[in-house]
DNA sequence: TACGAATGTGACCCTAGGGTCAACTTTCGA
DNA sequence: TCGAAAGTTGACCCTAGGGTCACATTCGTA
């Protein structure tokens, strides 16, 4: 990452940008255990270019994830003046299944104390997501014993159900998105057996 | 594993156990991921007695989740005679979450084909589940288009989510499988957007 | 164009962790 | 009681992968 006090030389800006790149899309293709190699190699840099432009391979992660963060930030904030807001709700967490990167919120979750970035668009994403969850619940869509911190943990699930099928349909998170937020509606809701967690995201 | 031809000595049918065990504690306590390094200390013997007794830490692996997967296929089975079908599937789900061990389904899913202990407790597993899901769908306990291969995906969810969380309380994975139970319930259900994948477990 | 600073390079180092093996020890039956 | 088969041991091998660094290259500017 870096925040370069001077701009950055034009070959390294483009390398810059090759590793971002390259790096978003074995992800993708090998989960986060990629290793650097892999990632140098597709964006076609020596190892040693990888450490100039980033500190360790957390660093580039962290890079990323604040990234898609951010992305599913400004979806969550656009979507908090909908009209209906459990239709917001459900749009906000299917778009945060597409994304398809559930290592996101994980890492989002472990690594945040130690890295200021994460933690800044950590705390943001939960303030947006309170709004959403509470319009909803106001809005009568959702059941009232459900927290925004219940929705960011549940948020993953449709994605990693699915990742234990050998080769799941490329949709199949939205099978399971559909049950789980179906399970987050007051229609025959149960009583909850456990009081959610502390919002100590 | 192995299946003795003739049976142990003494001192190697105990040795067994203790890796067994501390396999077992080992991988609640740190996840999968643990070095045969480690359960070899806790059991207190060399590495080299460890691949006597198994071929591969996935073998071990294998022999665990065998076990487990076991033990769910008897509670299954003693619970496909129960007069309310609802409820005999939420003891399933919650005996299966209690075990804690997400990565069971895991592996039981992945690393199925290569191993035949696996594959063939997979497939009694299967066919337990189904019975299951078929006697609740039959009761109207759960809507109609959910298959034992669903339940079996999400079987793992619970426990899943929670891990996320630095310290999540011990018993919060009850949380959401209530939530997630509720979602495979008839009431106020919505239609599902994608078909089922195949059963092909 | 020429020079210094910024950047790129890849050989190298280090550690962790799975797995092997020849020598040593224990068990157990005759 | 004794010897062979079974079992144990820990030093060793190997690989993967993160990270470093002295040197080569390129950029940008005067």
């Amino acid at each position: 990452m870096m925040t370069p006090d001077r701009p950055l030389r034009s070959d390294a800006a483009r390398n810059h940008e090759l590793l971002l790149d390259a790096a978003e899309i074995e992800f993708e293709a090998k989960g986060p255990d990629v290793s650097v190699l892999d990632i140098v190699r597709r964006a076609g840099v020596a190892k040693g270019t990888f450490f100039r432009h980033f500190a360790s391979k957390d660093d580039l992660i962290a890079a990323i994830v604040g990234k898609h963060i951010g992305a599913l930030i400004d979806v969550a904030e656009h979507l908090e003046g909908a009209e209906d807001a459990g239709a917001a709700l459900l749009q906000f967490l299917t778009v945060a299944s597409a994304q398809r990167e559930q290592y996101d919120v994980s890492f989002l979750l472990r690594a945040g104390e130690s890295d200021d970035r994460v933690s800044g668009v950590r705390t943001r994403l939960y303030d947006s997501v309170s709004v959403l969850v509470d319009n909803a619940r106001t809005a009568g869509a959702i059941r009232t014993d459900v927290t925004a911190t219940d929705v960011i943990l549940l948020m993953c699930a449709p994605n990693h159900v699915v990742e234990y099928l050998p080769s799941p349909a490329p949709d199949l998170w939205q099978r399971y998105l559909a049950i789980i937020f179906d399970g987050l509606r007051p229609a025959g809701a149960h009583q909850l057996p456990v009081p959610a967690p502390n919002d100590a995201l």
